[in-house]
DNA sequence: TTATAATGCATAGCTATTCTATGTATTTTA
DNA sequence: TAAAATACATAGAATAGCTATGCATTATAA
């Protein structure tokens, strides 16, 4: 599979593109907000989520910004990048296709 | 992400076992086959598909025969299993599950 | 006619991703 | 006051898919 294909091998970049681009958000609530969104489907782990972001943040898609509570709290908050918007469109297309291809080698339409 | 969920490491085991269930086949027309239904968009390596072939045989889901041609040519046929079968129908409505977290995530319907 | 491409199966090794299992620290709830 | 929730992090293991090979045969093109 070339490397255009790379959402094969799992969608979580994808997936916290588009969470993110929504709403900045911190690796916890983004862990729940998956979870409720998905009405209980996606239970990130945080060794699957923080390296992930890291490597988002490392790859200049996101872009992090500690802030902290009136309790004193730290919270790491990940926002979306102009790059990261532009790959996020790349990936939402790259999605598209990946299903039409999906779909005829699982509902052929010929033989 | 729990086992339940493994389809998101790649689609590849899936996509053999629809083809397969469809028509038995032999390695190298799986590539050819795979590549013109998806009009070109999936190309397997043999690094990837014979590992797989050999583990869904492992696992009891696909049953090779090897085939002579008049020519004297070998070929490895793969037929799926009745295992193999349930195991299809399972990964169908895996599948749908998936796609439907995903869109909940991607166009969320709430904020 | 001979080199190249296509057919056909296979594996060793590399890399990247994800999960498991931790660790630390604070805050809220029972 | 103990437990659960909040919050970030990494080390190590497992595994999947890719790259790069290897071998052998057959068909095609130069």
């Amino acid at each position: 599979m070339a490397k255009r294909h790379e959402l094969m091998k799992g969608s979580v970049d994808s997936l916290l593109l588009h969470l993110i681009a929504q709403q900045p958000m911190y690796g916890y609530q983004i862990i729940k907000e998956l979870e409720r969104r998905s009405q209980g489907y996606f239970k990130f782990r945080e060794g699957t989520l923080y390296p992930a972001l890291h490597r988002l943040e490392k790859a200049g898609l996101l872009l992090s910004k500690w802030q902290t509570l009136p309790s004193g709290q730290q919270r790491r908050y990940y926002y979306i990048t102009d790059k990261g918007n532009r790959v996020l469109v790349e990936k939402r297309n790259q999605w598209q296709e990946f299903l039409v291809a999906v779909n005829l080698i699982v509902q052929p339409a010929d033989a």
